[in-house]
DNA sequence: CTGAAAGCGCTTACAG
DNA sequence: CTGAAAGCGCTTACAG
């Protein structure tokens, strides 16, 4: 009578073992699935279950084992396509394997990123992904490693440290790149955007070993940083052409400050592939249809958020295995665009 | 000596009592900043606590609680960057208000959407935020409602249900736009891209009034329902396009169709804006830099996330106030493209 | 202002 | 094959 009106306390495996006519450690052995119980013995806990509408209280059953289902992952730019559909790799792969996420958005904060750590750590997560907020002091990655949470750092690698990490070989993705552009013919390749830190400095790397590869001076005049967003590469673009109109070539960081270089180039009545050769870098889904679709540098974003979610997960079966790098092969993916 | 070497057991309230020689009680009420004990005493056992590395454990006590400080957010299509902004706007609302986002990604998948729902259902969420997949049956509303967890339903209605929603006005948006390409003298207006669902019907219902308004007669052939992404943008342009090469404007479904359009226009040498009057829904933050920059229906993306994210709020500090609804006012953007 | 005791819902040896 | 008991780490009345 009173099924569905009454809110009604919560029912607990002691409720179910009463309707069952069994102890409750059976009911707990049956949930699990254990074939210590007989099978009509099951049967019959799994229909008392069923008929109260017990619900496993998993936090409960956690805290008795120590255990936990929960992961956390924090990202700093979800704006960022590229880690739009990395986080997507991620959070599916750690559902496959059972877990459950707790997602976190720093928004490149270093308080937001302290913060929620400490939530991730209170809330006693399996284990914890991080992309460091720029800045992050690499000391700051012992302290985390010192809680004994199993943890992999990914797309940003903060130097040589003792950590599993998953990202890009950024300095190889840009070398690809720019050589390709200087092998079409450009003595003067420009590159357009992003933010101090070691992603740019590598990607910076691979842009100065295929100038120089090519015996094509390093010119840091073309070289114009910004924030890596459409609207830095805009602003990027439109500082490049004004101050050397005889440009007409250039890298970009990422694909999205490809974007807004692209649309620069619109404004000036200029097409990319045409009168101008841009690359980009990730190759986000975007780059497919983007007007006109974009020559870029891929690292297959979603794969590489599935790889990083590996990298941690093989830690948690395997807490004492040697240190893990995963690194995606940039390879260049022609379209239009140069 | 084994401050940092052994790994060595959690430490509990029980370990900082001892240290700080008071009882467990007295701990744990200093640790939520009870005013009942003394400052000395206080002051005494916070110091015992960090020189033995206490870390709270929030689901002892949420077990003892019963509360949970964890909300659900499922969302079906991160690749879409209106989700991603209004993912981003969720979290910052639920992490400000003391809370920690379970996040999953259905990827319009009723299986997934069904176990995740059940698992967060199983960590004793503190609420649940949902974009229902596309056919979710509307019973399944009523099912999540009977658990109990406060519950808000957004950006798809599944029509008129009892319960929290947070959204925009789909038929509104649609109608501005569709008027904003009529009031320029074209008389056959496209309408591209969309999947079958309520929120396809919201804005094929303004386009038609728009339509019905100008006393313009609809035609069924000029609406071309397509995959609302990139490659549905692009094809469905196409499709327009090759069939009637006199067409000379149309409505997106959003902004990423939008895009793909934009991208179509391009492989043709026509530009948006000049020889073709375009129209996006959402107002992403790519659409300020598409090429060319996109005008566009305005419903604030990051904002209707913190909004919904209020909805939910606001149902678990006052579990019996009435339905929330939350519609977003679209407003015309006006850029290049039309 | 502080302590002893009970209990949140589960799991895990240990008996039998 | 199943049950009684202890305990995970906390909080919350209840005494004093």
């Amino acid at each position: 009578m009173n099924d569905s009106t009454i809110p009604s306390r919560t029912i607990t495996i002691v409720d179910v073992a009463a309707e069952a006519n069994v102890s409750k450690s059976t009911v707990s052995l049956v949930l699990k699935g254990s074939p210590l119980i007989r099978g009509d013995t099951a049967e019959r806990v799994r229909e008392a279950a069923a008929k109260l509408g017990y619900v496993y209280n998993r936090r409960a059953g956690e805290l008795r084992g120590n255990a936990s289902n929960a992961i956390g992952v924090i990202i700093n730019d979800l704006m960022n396509p590229f880690f739009a559909e990395l986080l997507v790799g991620i959070e599916r792969k750690l559902v496959e394997a059972g877990y459950v996420v707790l997602m976190a958005h720093t928004n490149e904060s270093v308080e937001i990123q302290q913060k929620v750590l400490m939530s991730m750590r209170e809330q006693n997560a399996a284990g914890i992904m991080l992309c460091p907020v720029l800045n992050t002091p690499r000391a700051f990655l012992k302290t985390v490693q010192s809680w004994n949470i199993p943890f992999a750092v990914f797309v940003r690698n903060l130097g040589p440290g003792d950590y599993d990490f998953a990202g890009s070989d950024n300095e190889l993705g840009v070398f690809l790149a720019t050589t390709h552009l200087l092998d079409a013919g450009h003595r003067q390749v420009g590159f357009l955007g992003g933010h101090k830190g070691v992603v740019l400095n590598q990607r910076l790397a691979g842009y100065k070993t295929a100038l120089k590869k090519k015996g094509v001076a390093y010119d840091p005049d073309l070289v114009i940083p910004a924030t890596p967003n459409r609207q830095g590469g805009c602003d990027s673009m439109n500082t490049l052409l004004s101050a050397h109109a005889d440009v007409k070539a250039a890298v970009c960081y990422n694909d999205i400050v490809a974007f807004g270089a692209l649309s620069a180039l619109g404004e000036r009545g200029m097409r990319a592939g045409a009168d101008f050769a841009l690359i980009g870098f990730d190759n986000v889904l975007d780059s497919q249809h983007s007007n006109p679709p974009l020559t870029t540098v891929d690292i297959r974003p979603n794969e590489l958020g599935e790889r990083a979610a590996d990298v941690l997960l093989n830690r948690i079966q395997n807490p004492d295995s040697a240190r893990q790098t995963y690194l995606a092969q940039p390879q260049l993916v022609l379209r239009q665009t140069a």
